[in-house]
DNA sequence: AATGAATGAGCCTTCATTCAT
DNA sequence: TATGAATGAAGGCTCATTCAT
């Protein structure tokens, strides 16, 4: 799908970058490691990218392209605001099961970039967040959603749940628990939340 | 107030570096400067920490410990898991904004040392999130929290929703929103669920 | 005459090291410095060298692999073990005396590396100390070198022996004696002691 | 004999350094070491010590001169100068295989102070070798010892074989030879020659 | 005289980045 | 475009020495 022939040799090193900070770590990979992983000489990651911070942000911001467009395409194929926010939350998780590397980077190593973290508002991020607001609006306005709540806090609650137990799932290295199970679980509590119904309010 | 005076200096490089680390991040702080900061040679602080990791781990594991004391006690003051529940959220929040500086450290900084990520399962993460756990457990015993969710899952999700709106408020230095509001938002959302309430389950 | 241009930089650290550790002694040398008389940048010398200590082993073992092949084909151009020997103690002193920086490492400096000492038995060493050995054992199966003496002793006795006149001459800079005419003395007193000779033994 | 309580602490300290220095080089030991080996406080070391170098300086000086008092009143109890070179040579190789620790300080870790080597122009160094020189000058007086050496040079030549063969004592611990037979052995070669006795020269 | 906590100068080594080929 | 040898700034840590007690 995005087949680059002529940026053959940027995919190669974007890809090499992925393996090597999953593994070791951003501060404790060397620009050397990721080039001779990639089969490049040292010189040549600097034909492509400015410096180590890019690799990173460019490893965020591609590969986080691809994975809105794809959550947006199945997360609106859905009808309604509650089924649009379980498919969100099922989509989020299983792209951390299929993509561990990847996801390690995202969870774990994008957090030690500086610059990253200080300069890079975001804009993927913020289109990413702005996923899950959209949806929280659209309900409010369809009146499926509580009129209540913050959208803007609302993705970010969100956000910080599926981040904490995707990154818990990337450390243990998949070892703890199910992922599908674990959002169907989040789904139930964001949804209805954690109280016990109350029995009586039906009766009348 | 203070009841070691023996341990003066290695109280003033954990402040000191808290200040560092926080303004500067981990890895862009250098040991001569949290000796600077805390008015010491750059040789006393290998007296008390036997590296510049040891600093950092020092930090969490030794404020983690108070503000557990602290937000136990306060929370079991409460009556009833729903009320504690309410309870540990605002807390969190509100030790986020009374403490920025360690608040900074422990939501960015802490992630940036390997050996804290990779080597430390933290017992005092672990002892926090267990606090959530338990309130789960004891609102699903006394009947006032659902059965049919994981005091596991939801700990790791509160814990995370918490963690992402203290980020976010510590990166944009508090300026997007109030966090008391936000507690209050992340409570309702928790407990309650973002759905929109059966109009017709009251009866009237 | 210099073969290889290739480790031209290499060779220029050696060189720049035998001159900087003969002057300063190991231990107070530099690597800034010995990069600074190569001419190279302090990360250079890394390429060729692991660290410190390996610059001297390597110093001793190629130098001392040029010496022990010429050495050798100087002895064995001669006839007879004795003349062996005396041409032996000759050439290991003018080559003192012709390089006095490098034998100035070889005397004093080298001794100062643990690694050298404790670490390195030395082929290099025993290769040379086994040139005396064997000249020993063909001058008594020759019959022109007494029976009653272990070669592995004399090879020590010798070596040790012209190491503390080199030792000598190099610490006060030449100033006390001439190599040659100690050569000539040192190979006096090893082939015929230090003893009279008894003047009735040549029977009058 | 060289009881002296009121420096008991500065001969503590000098044993200490004696053990320490032996077991793991003058240049990896550390004065907080040899402090806590006396069991005194590092910074009574200053108050016996003007700094590291002295201590090896003071351990060199003060038991190369109960070692010498005791080789003279050995040596000069000989009677002849051949008698006694043989008792100068066997005491000196006994002195070495009693006191391993001592001697392994004077054969190797001494050779690592920049300060001994090259200011410490060793009067205790020179008295010693001066021991020797005196015994080959009074044999040539006396008519036993041939005219046509160097005492200056022989006591450079003896006292390097001497040392060379204690060294390699000292570094393989004893393992290799039995230094009373070696000290037989130099006695001939350094007295006798290696070379092999002229059968006729004797025939009349 | 004795202590030992504190000092701070000093240095080896790493590694992101450059540039001549 | 590509290379990879060369660069050199930067910093964590050590340890001999000091000094207030």
């Amino acid at each position: 799908m995005f087949v680059n022939n002529k940026n053959n040799k940027r995919d190669r090193i974007l890809k090499a970058a992925v393996q090597i900070f999953a593994r070791k770590g951003f501060y404790n990979s060397k620009v050397a490691e990721v080039a001779r992983q990639a089969g490049v000489a040292d010189g040549t990651i600097y034909l492509y990218f400015k410096n180590k911070d890019e690799i990173l942000i460019s490893i965020f911001e591609e590969e986080m392209g691809n994975f809105i467009a794809g959550i947006k395409s199945e997360v609106f194929a859905e009808e309604g605001s509650v089924s649009r926010l379980k498919k969100f939350i099922h989509t989020h998780l299983q792209f951390v099961r299929k993509n561990p590397n990847l996801a390690q980077v995202f969870q774990v190593e994008l957090r030690q970039s500086n610059r990253f973290i200080k300069e890079y508002t975001g804009s993927k991020l913020k289109e990413y967040l702005d996923v899950i607001g959209t949806l929280i609006i659209q309900g409010q306005e369809e009146g499926s959603i509580r009129q209540d709540i913050h959208p803007g806090l609302v993705k970010r609650a969100l956000f910080g749940a599926l981040d904490e137990i995707a990154t818990e799932w990337v450390l243990s290295r998949g070892g703890n628990h199910d992922l599908d199970e674990s959002a169907e679980q989040v789904a139930r509590i964001f949804i209805d939340g954690v109280i016990a119904p109350r029995r009586d309010s039906s009766g009348g």
